[in-house]
RNA sequence: GGGCCGGUCGUCCAGCCUGGUUAGGACGCCGCCUUUACGAGGCGGAGGUCGCAGGUUCAAGUCCUGCCCGGCCCA
């Protein structure tokens, strides 16, 4: 035995002032509340800057957009984060877990127009701005309560808002420093067109659906006669550009070098060898458009075909378009097929599921102008990404391919303008007189150019500047946090905190967020932007589906913290499935989680109970108590290990069985006796107790903190929070194999017997005259047990034998048999 | 069409990477027990040929191949 002697007490100071009980009646919704109050108070979640001598775990908290409403998906990403924040305090580090908001944005500029009852083009943007941020604070302050209400252990003093002047400086600042680097552009290309915003999106902003659309076959003439082509898109003749047929393709390659018609609208276009056509699809000839779609862009920078403008920003066809100038393309179409129909130049229609690309805030079908924007290079960077993105952790393993599925899929450059009022304003000014950019300089930092005018001359002379009315895209604040929050660019150690460890997403915007972060962070500093990410999944409704209002599966927060606070849907968040799997909420596992906290906290009054004239005097611990020991380094092994692996379920669940099933079950009923009595025996119990308990709250303290702190401050130090307190170690000297297989056979057969007891039908509590257990060769191992026996099952007179017999059979081992007289 | 994930008791979720005792847990269902931590509890029971078909192996829920179904993302 590794443990000797009576006052040798590892791990457990001799207490001098008793142990406080806890109530009989406890309201976990105050009390949770009441230890968020104070732990902000105290302090204790605020990064330390000055600390050189903890590791820095530094946590990236995507800022979220302010919509309001801190859904159940919010509460599960939160959860994920926190857990993790509290568990690398334990482990020793000097965690810096910040929060900021993403304020900027289109939904802002619509419900501000809406509930001012004005367009923004009708006050000066500054004005506007102004109301958009008042509109935003509010539910800012929404989300706020809500995150704080979770008990997320976010450091506040590091709060702040996308909007303000000093984020937008370091937002700009980045843009000027990456136009140093050659790595923004503005230049004139292809780009996604939101014709209802008016404003270019990037490729992560369009959404896809799948439609039924009328596929048209309409005769382009040649000089040997009809060729058919196959189109959606009519209304893009006008706009056509060249003909377009596999080289390959017998029925057409005589063709290539020649020149077609564009019926209806006369221009000829040459027929040209494309090995991307598919001979397969519609009439196995394709017309080349500007731009139709994505593969016209291919097309036309391939063999260098002219660009013809059809529509203008507001989707509205220009000149082009002949008599149908002035109509929106959709109203052009509709009139178009009718002439083209009337002319007898449609020979076919057909129904056909296609695929649009639709804005993602408006849902309106986007189209592919060409236009003069800025642009980040990323293209030039994807091999950079695809290596960095090997380079580093995911958690789970298998989310690394969506992001190098998405960078090496990408065709073009980040659209990085927009075409809006409340955002980021590009830095920028341009000569009157000879169109040359004048840019920010670094100590005009922050400005709106739309607004502060330029004093300066230009190299041509002119003191005569106009702004840049562009907007950033609002992912260009976000990108840019793993560096900001790390202290970039005033703090001078800023580096200490970057790249940050962990940047946690959901899996659907792995291609926007942790995308632009990467290419963002390498374009700027040649540095990954995260050593880790951890991705979670969505939640669900409970019926599997999605969670949403109209499906009538939608479960708000407010009414869960109402009921159950938060420890008791921390534990559903946690353990509800896999990391980075969808999970669906379902009541039955936060009423779990809400029956566990009730069962810890019994379980926990009953030891303050018992330890009450506890002096933190050691004394043998006997078989059952080495054996729970044992099961409980085991459980911290396990549960170590799933934290480190960010595999909070697992985590969770071993320490949830160990607690309720091992501990609760077994080891009090077994020990309660010697609780009640006196001398060693109860001493070396309660040694078990004391300091097997208080491993059992720091085990559970990253996922239920207020629960723990609670138990724990009332218990065993009422000045320090266990969630600072130090992780339970793997302490291989508990770890005694021989105990853990007497202990199982000394449990599996209380539990037999008792099971015998319960099906007789008398209680547990019930005398037993006589019990006589045929233990075979383990009669040595049954008799070191034989007190614990006796007292769990009220067991007057005890017998143990070698050999077999007996009216019935322990489970499990099945050899061991015995018989009782109740 | 491509990539990724999933298909395990009525329901939800582990287990699969690193093959090996009667496949676990929760919810629900059924039965029993007022026992000085807990009846918002305890004890027990029923319920699964691990999507399908092959293959590798002494041994497959676990590894390999093909297929089917569902989800997400992309074209």
């Amino acid at each position: 035995m590794p443990l000797h002697g009576k006052g040798s007490a590892p791990n457990a100071n001799r207490r001098k002032n008793t142990m406080n009980v806890l109530p009989r009646k406890i309201n976990f919704l105050e009390t949770e509340e009441k230890w968020q109050q104070i732990w902000e108070e105290e302090g204790i979640n605020r990064y330390d800057w000055d600390d050189e001598t903890r590791p820095v775990y530094s946590i990236d908290t995507p800022p979220p957009y302010p919509s309001g409403d801190f859904h159940m998906g919010n509460f599960l990403n939160w959860t994920y984060f926190d857990i993790r924040a509290r568990y690398k305090r334990m482990t020793g580090y000097n965690v810096l877990f910040p929060q900021g908001w993403d304020c900027h944005g289109l939904p802002t500029e619509v419900a501000v127009e809406k509930a001012k009852g004005i367009k923004k083009s009708d006050v000066p943007p500054d004005i506007f701005r102004k109301m958009c941020e008042e509109w935003i604070e509010q539910y800012i302050a929404k989300m706020k309560t809500a995150v704080m209400r979770l008990g997320a252990s976010i450091d506040w003093t590091t709060e702040y808002r996308t909007m303000e002047p000093e984020y937008m400086r370091k937002i700009q600042l980045s843009f000027l420093k990456l136009y140093e680097k050659d790595m923004i552009y503005k230049g004139e290309h292809p780009i996604n067109w939101c014709p209802r915003c008016e404003t270019a999106i990037a490729d992560a902003e369009v959404e896809h659906e799948h439609k039924q659309g009328k596929i048209y076959t309409i005769p382009f003439m040649t000089d040997s006669g009809e060729v058919l082509i196959a189109t959606t898109r009519p209304i893009y003749l006008p706009a056509c550009v060249a003909l377009g047929v596999h080289p390959d393709d017998e029925r057409y390659n005589q063709l290539i070098g020649g020149k077609a018609t564009v019926p209806y609208f006369g221009q000829k276009v040459p027929i040209i060898a494309n090995d991307e056509v598919d001979p397969e699809f519609g009439t196995g000839a394709m017309m080349i458009c500007t731009y139709g779609d994505k593969a016209d862009v291919v097309a036309v920078a391939r063999f260098n075909l002219p660009v013809i403008k059809l529509i203008d920003g507001k989707g509205t066809l220009l000149e082009v378009a002949g008599k149908y100038a002035g109509m929106s393309i959709a109203d052009g179409q509709k009139q178009l097929v009718k002439d083209m129909r009337e002319a007898d130049l449609i020979k076919e229609e057909k129904q056909l599921d296609q695929e649009v690309g639709l804005c993602w805030r408006c849902s309106t079908a986007i189209e592919i102008v060409t236009a003069l924007q800025w642009f980040m290079r990323t293209i030039s960077l994807t091999d950079k990404v695809v290596e960095t993105a090997n380079a580093i952790t995911w958690y789970p393993d298998w989310m690394r391919q969506r992001l190098i599925d998405w960078a090496t899929g990408l065709d073009w450059d980040w659209v990085l303008s927009r075409q809006r009022v409340f955002a980021t304003p590009v830095p920028a000014w341009y000569c009157n007189n000879c169109g040359k950019i004048r840019l920010a300089k670094p100590d005009e930092l922050p400005v709106d150019p739309r607004v502060t005018s330029i004093n300066d001359t230009c190299e041509c002379g002119s003191t005569e500047f106009v702004p840049d009315t562009d907007v950033m895209d609002t992912w260009f604040d976000s990108s840019m946090t793993c560096a900001i929050h790390a202290g970039w660019p005033d703090k001078p150690n800023w580096e200490r905190q970057f790249p940050a460890s962990v940047h946690p997403s959901g899996q659907d915007i792995i291609r926007t967020w942790a995308y632009y972060l990467m290419v963002r962070h390498l374009a700027l500093f040649d540095e990954t932007a995260y050593d880790s990410v951890l991705i979670n999944g969505m939640v669900l409704g409970g019926d599997g589906r999605k969670m949403s209002k109209s499906l009538g599966n939608f479960v708000s927060t407010p009414e869960v913290f109402e009921k159950f606070g938060a420890d008791a849907p921390r534990q559903w968040a946690a353990a509800g499935g896999s990391t980075g799997t969808d999970i669906p909420f379902r009541w039955e596992d936060v009423e779990y989680g809400w029956r566990f906290m009730r069962k810890l906290w019994n379980a926990a009054r009953f030891a303050g109970m018992r330890l009450e004239d506890y002096d933190g005097g050691y004394a043998e611990p006997q078989l059952i108590d080495r054996w729970i020991m044992t099961k409980l380094q085991k459980t911290i092994k396990r549960a170590t290990e799933a934290m480190e692996n960010c595999d909070f379920m697992n985590a969770t669940e071993a320490a949830r069985n160990f607690i309720w099933h091992v501990f609760c079950d077994h080891y009090l009923e077994a020990a309660k006796t010697r609780l009640y009595g006196e001398g060693d025996p109860k001493e070396a119990a309660q040694w078990t107790l004391y300091n097997g308990l208080r491993d059992m709250l720091k085990l559970m303290a990253p996922v239920t903190p207020h629960l723990s702190e609670e138990i724990y401050r009332t218990m065993y130090d009422p000045n320090n929070s266990i969630t600072v307190a130090e992780w339970p170690k793997y302490d291989e000297k508990l770890v005694d194999e021989e105990a853990e297989r007497i202990g199982d056979m000394i449990i599996a057969a209380i539990s037999s017997i008792r099971t015998e007891k319960n099906r007789r039908g008398v209680s547990l509590n019930a005398p037993v005259v006589k019990l006589t257990i045929y233990a075979g060769e383990n009669a040595g191992d049954i008799e070191q047990g034989a007190q614990d026996i006796k007292d769990t099952l009220k067991v007057e007179e005890l017998e143990i034998l070698g050999g077999s017999g007996g009216e019935a059979v322990i489970e499990e081992y099945e050899h061991i048999g015995y018989s009782m007289n109740l």
